[in-house]
DNA sequence: GACTAAGCGAGACGGTACGTCGCGTCTTAAA
DNA sequence: TTTAAGACGCGACGTACCGTCTCGCTTAGTC
């Protein structure tokens, strides 16, 4: 029964995430309007009400549908400074895509006005990042490629700080070498070392 | 007669200001109106809009008043990792005050959205704290602290975006070590060393 | 067969007929709605849209079901004046509980927007009224106490026009003399006189 | 200051009415809406709200405008019939013409349901009424033609109730000679009579 | 005693209008 | 000429019910 009356709701959800994710490519958030999306979505308002509480919730909703999609940790690939590159790269990747990059700079601002917006928001995002990092970490660490005591917490805040950065505050563009950049900074400070 | 036109101006401007910083520490960007400022400063829209041209650009307005009243470069301390240190320090201890902090979070998605806006943000604010950095740096070179081509604007970055990673993104609360372990962190990659 | 489900569905009909009469003694007819009929009667939506065309079929229903149970024209009194005092009491005091008098200040509106509605409404009541009053006249030119030519349906307006008028416009109270006097004021324009 | 401000106000509030009025007589009170009004009025919707509380104060407003502009109580004709003919006729008149008589009938279960609006109605409407029927009535003491003691009040009821009763009840259409029969059906019972 | 078709509960849906908020513009009178 | 005051057009908000529409479940009576 439950099924049979989602399948209806699934179609409306695909078609309201897909019109969402046009306008946010086409506009960005800040001209996203649950309006319009139930426009071009051939949906009603409150169908769009039924499922989130707001334009937010559905720009987080598209968010974290494509990056969840898109996004895999790398797997085992022999060499700590590799694999935390290619982690950081594949979220350069991501935010440099000008859908997602729209996305988080119209979020970020409400993440601080909505405390429910923001859970979801570090639950389902930054606390899966930290946790694969951990993982990249811990490897690293087995290797003897790390530090044991390296800070966890520090590192994700020191590996995804400075690429956020560019996209919120300073506005440079990302390039192919700033992960590479950023890892080499970083690196020494938790690499196991004689230094 | 110009004068005294520009006394008036003068006045409404400071009352505009104030209203505007009170509330936004009592509330937030996101409930800061320009309508609730005119009431609050005893002004009239009008006069309002004839200075700025809303509320985002009101906000940067006083979001750089008080930092460059605020902030000022470390001068020489004689000791490079000193130095850094306080200079981070001093963006933490601004950013963790509600008021700053607040502003910051609801300025950011209005940057994306408000090209003219992100150019007096980033000349007024990021620009100037890159050149600080700079003088910091050249002083580092010059004590045989740094190693001479170290990377002014990636460092900017490194050390500065762990910081609003906290404050925007991940939500972690400021502690007082943490301008000295993100310094540590980012130091090796550009001290001097025979690495 | 048809009776079983007929059974079923007497069960649902009386449950929506109670629970809608219980809302609109509650709040009247302009608080009605079809949803929360169906959720006080524990019934589906859709059970009341089988039976009636919307609220307002519902809620003549109910006043329906309530006037034709509980009026009666009065029998032979022997006193044509008693006759109608007590016939025109009989629609104040109807009207002067509190149910049935919000239900047809509800309900007004309605017939003029509802064809339908009011073609039911004027056969079931108006028209029921009419020719209860033309027996009571009857009775009056056969007794000799009303004129021959006494016109039927002005007779009508003028004895319940004004106790309408009092529900509908003026919103004075009904008084327990109403009846009484509004006949005293009306017999004389049909009594057999010699005037 | 406050006429010149009241001159924009004034040529929107024209704008309204004219469109409310067009739309009533187009369609009646229960298909009026406020969006419609605005649109017709090429008028915000903020601007009608900030007038009236809805579209009932709004059909209300409409209602008194036309029947303030239009009625007049009859002069001295000389004549006490003759001059509750004229009155009644008068109200006969109004309401048979479409617009007021859908006004009516539209507003009248609104009435129950919004005290102000009531208030408001019977003040301006029925108050007015009963005030004017009352200079007619003493005009018809003066002159001998009606009893001292003529309760004017029921009289009120008695002339008007059946009129509305019509309108809003039985559905009867108005005819020439409602009026003369309505007054002379009532006349005998506030005549100074022998009778 | 299982089958089947109607009636039913539940409730999602497209839709219309609501009444509100804040924007940025505009108009007017007073200073 | 600048200001305070505030009305205005506008666009979007989030809500309430409408009446329609599936969708299994329940429940007789029929086979």
């Amino acid at each position: 029964m439950a099924e049979a009356r989602q399948q209806r709701g699934v179609h409306a959800e695909r078609a309201i995430l897909d019109a969402t994710g046009e306008l946010l490519a086409e506009r960005g958030v800040h001209e996203l309007t649950v309006e319009r999306v139930a426009a071009r979505a051939g949906v009603a308002k409150t169908t769009i009400y039924r499922r989130w509480r707001g334009k937010r919730e559905l720009a987080l909703a598209v968010l974290l549908d494509t990056i969840e999609t898109a996004d895999a940790v790398p797997g085992d690939l022999g060499d700590t400074r590799a694999e935390l590159i290619s982690f950081v790269g594949a979220t350069v990747r991501v935010l440099g895509s000008t859908l997602m990059g729209r996305v988080m700079q119209g979020l970020v601002s409400d993440l601080a006005a909505d405390p429910k917006l923001a859970r979801a928001f570090r639950k389902r995002l930054v606390g899966v990042r930290m946790a694969e990092l951990a993982q990249v970490i811990e490897r690293g660490i087995e290797r003897g490629d790390l530090r044991p005591d390296a800070d966890r917490e520090l590192a994700h805040e020191l590996l995804f700080g400075p690429v956020y950065y560019r996209l919120l505050l300073s506005g440079s563009a990302f390039d192919d070498g700033l992960a590479e950049r950023v890892v080499d900074s970083v690196l020494p400070s938790i690499a196991r070392t004689r230094r």
